[in-house]
DNA sequence: GATAGGCGCGGGAGCGCTCTCACGAGAAGC
DNA sequence: GCTTCTCGTGAGAGCGCTCCCGCGCCTATC
């Protein structure tokens, strides 16, 4: 009658039947009849009710919520400087948007997140997506009895669907390779993260496998340290004529880096990196890199959670595969 | 003594007090003497007790959460495409760090917002921030007594922070006047975007005050839209000496169409950008643009949700910035 | 026709917390 | 010494829902 939301119990005086009715009605639960349960829905279509989530949870000791968790081990890589996360955040919701779940976000830098675990764990919730998080508190948040899934490797027990990066990054050498390209020089990520550890040593993999040289040097992952890396290459190896780089993003700073040095991008030398978010297209020439398809992979982690398939030790490997731009050509 | 987790009855049991005054303690509320205080406090300490969230928010009447709620326009610069969104998290984000509130993240399709209403507004939360929402929606939402602050301007009534586009769109326009440019050309955005509408305006009036010709085409706010335009207008135009770009993503395209007709960027035709979001660092050559405060004013407008002083039709304005990097340069 | 089994349904006890209200003790005023 | 006021404290009633349990009816079985 007033003008607040309508309850469970409105809604059973209404149809004329008990609260315990209406739920059951409400939950699609067994036990009641189709007359009853039409009486119901007719209720709660008059009175526009919705159950209020809320309650829902403190009563059955479940949330219909969906966290995810990223960490940040960079600052200058946070959420807004760098287009992963969006990604991930994309395919998150893709698997979202047909069930009645919602979606929690909970950003940690990595220094606090041995200090945060307590929060980060505090509700009961249909579970948790690691996005970029360390064995550390993956291993703890899964000891606390949440399911978790990670989308990058961490301890071996813990859930992980993750990208092909080693078999990508190979790719990535033999399709410069197949261009012609013999002095394939790599700009690597950071040397703790697992994602650019696979990334270099499929890069080491396909070097040895040619019978090429071994030229690499660090980027860490951003467009400065790309930059400042291919400049660094291009001293000490005046002949590179291709780069194999770990990002995108450090792949748009070595392009600038090349032209700036009055190289051509990509007859004299070709780039070719490893993400395909948002920079690839951006880039000049518009970047050939390796797709990695986070979208899916956090889709795919997603659908785990809502379906309870997370086993501990589950692995989910996705491919990388070759998206052809303009960075890369045949040799001249 | 279970393994299950302390509740707040746990918490008075053992400090030797009643619920009500365990609860005092934990929500700061006055009526508790000190000696109490520090009894409960300890016992806090000794169980390792942490509210649960769920029943706090379902006897208090209101949760602890903030909702951020995208409204994608376009499918093509959905979450995991554009940069904007992510800069909105990351500011959001950081107005939370501090305090004991969570994010929950709504996205939904422009189509389909009018019949999401409902699940939107589902819950009484602290409030919710508008990325990009429609005057409709915004209304709406407003209407059911929900805290509501939007990026955008969308109806008068609805609390605002927005950006100085038209002003930022004016001083890009000048700077390239100031450059010696005086054939400025515009790539704009869509007509119905209402950012898109004020650089549009900004640009117009700039023209005007500087006696230029009015060179516009539309570029849709996409990369490949940019691209597209910018070819249209050097056709249609070849003696054009710069363009003002309405966003980033098209000025990347821009800048590629540009080389590509054998032009140099800045020497022949400089670009400017609007947003200043991680392409800008990517392009080649890097992109002079228009600083758009994303973080700050996301950050700005959760603040306003947090502390309550949000007042139906407040205004909060935040200035543009000229960023100069490598896109521009005086005529030669 | 008596007993057993199945099933639809409602009663009622919680989930863990907040918040109002009443109570009692001590301080203050006459 | 009485009333009045203040203030710390606890009892208890919910918030809106889920879910267990038991009742009563109907059918099946001998």
């Amino acid at each position: 009658m007033s003008g607040s939301r309508p309850t469970i119990e409105d809604v059973a005086r209404v149809a004329g039947v008990s609260r315990a009715t209406a739920s059951r009605v409400i939950n699609d639960a067994p036990g009641a009849s189709d007359l009853l349960r039409r009486r119901v829905t007719q209720a709660i279509a008059d009175l526009g009710y919705r159950p209020n989530e809320t309650a829902r949870a403190l009563a059955s000791g479940r949330q219909r919520t969906v966290d995810l968790i990223a960490v940040i081990d960079n600052p200058d890589l946070a959420l807004g400087a760098h287009p992963y996360y969006s990604r991930v955040l994309a395919g998150v919701v893709t698997a979202l948007e047909t069930v009645n779940v919602q979606l929690r976000i909970q950003v940690v830098a990595e220094e606090d997140a041995a200090g945060r675990i307590d929060t980060i764990a505090a509700d009961l919730t249909v579970g948790a997506i690691l996005a970029n998080a360390t064995p550390d508190l993956a291993t703890q948040l899964q000891h606390r009895s949440r399911k978790v899934v990670s989308l990058v490797p961490t301890a071996p027990s813990v859930p992980v669907v993750e990208a092909d990066n080693a078999g990508g990054a190979y790719a990535a050498v033999r399709h410069l390779h197949s261009l012609g390209r013999r002095r394939i020089a790599a700009i690597h990520g950071p040397d703790l993260n697992t994602c650019s550890i696979a990334r270099r040593s499929g890069y080491r993999r396909a070097i040895n496998a040619f019978k090429l040289r071994d030229i690499g040097t660090a980027g860490g992952f951003t467009r400065e340290g790309g930059h400042a890396a291919a400049l660094r290459l291009l001293d000490e190896h005046p002949d590179i004529d291709a780069m194999f780089v770990a990002c995108d993003l450090m792949a748009a700073g070595a392009i600038q880096a090349i032209t700036a040095t009055g190289r051509r991008v990509p007859e004299d030398v070709s780039v070719i990196g490893f993400d395909d978010n948002v920079v690839a297209i951006c880039t000049n020439p518009p970047l050939t890199t390796m797709r990695l398809p986070t979208e899916e992979m956090a889709t795919a982690a997603t659908r785990m959670l809502l379906t309870g398939t997370v086993t501990p030790g589950h692995r989910e490997r996705f491919t990388v595969e070759l998206v052809e731009r303009d960075s890369t050509s045949e040799v001249g």
